[in-house]
DNA sequence: ACTTGACCTTACCCTCAGGGTAAGGTTTAG
DNA sequence: CTAAACCTTACCCTGAGGGTAAGGTCAAGT
């Protein structure tokens, strides 16, 4: 006796837009959902613990494939944890590399907001570092 | 007396690829160059060192609109050089934003992976978290 | 003179994770 | 009966380029 709703509602509960879940339809993050006579798509409640997933995956960094890798998993009662543990190791490297680069960069502007007067001089630190190809 | 070059030499020489020129040609970073009777695109050394200049602030993460407006300021002699600074502390803030907001998922990242056993085990720590919307 | 290979041109579609808008059908409340 | 709120598909947009196709040009070697 699975409560069936309508996109919207199921937008609320969930957090992810109606423009999203179709995304995530066509994308093939969620199962095409059962219809209406006119066409309206109607979801349930486990649709919508799949949204959230998805959606709390996404806040988490992680990209639509590792997503999908993730609700397969999810779904497989025979799974071996230790197969989505590699996975968020995998994604925990990536960020920490975004990081690095990251801070690589603030280094140099740091290094350069430094050297700059910050004046009405048109003299800048700045701009010639940048055209010099420094640091 | 400038010497003209090809849009191949102009890549080799900026470290820009002829394809990307190109597209900073479209989107109005780099004017449009001359051209010769066939048609082929003929630079000039500072369009070259344009290039050079556009590499650099794409390394340090500006994006193309901060870079146009860093072009205009660089082409301006009157320009003061606060305005210049102002464009990099504005950047700085975004790029620490960035790091902080990758560095609270690794937080969460780095919880779940401890909690999972990582075993050939379906029970998975990782998986529960993510599906609770817990931390 | 001819051919081969390297180079150049424009034009089109692809990425990623959706957002915006248009044009139109459905349903619910007044 | 109508207006609001909801739903549908289809199309284009983002940023910063990459990939590929189809074709024109140029220089060197034969």
């Amino acid at each position: 006796m699975s409560k069936l709703m309508s996109i919207g509602v199921a937008a609320r509960k969930s957090g992810v837009s109606a423009k999203t879940i179709r995304h995530y339809e066509q994308t093939g993050l969620l199962p095409a959902p059962a219809r209406t006579d006119a066409g309206y798509r109607l979801y349930s409640e486990q649709a919508v613990q799949q949204l959230q997933f998805i959606r709390q995956s996404r806040r988490l960094g992680f990209s639509a494939a590792q997503i999908r890798e993730l609700l397969v998993l999810w779904h497989d009662e025979h799974r071996a944890s230790v197969q989505v543990k590699q996975l968020v190791v995998t994604h925990i490297h990536d960020v920490e590399q975004q990081i690095t680069q990251l801070q690589q960069m603030l280094i140099v502007l740091h290094k350069m907001a430094q050297q700059c007067a910050g004046d009405d001089s048109p003299h800048c630190a700045i701009l010639n570092q940048i055209a010099n190809n420094e640091a």
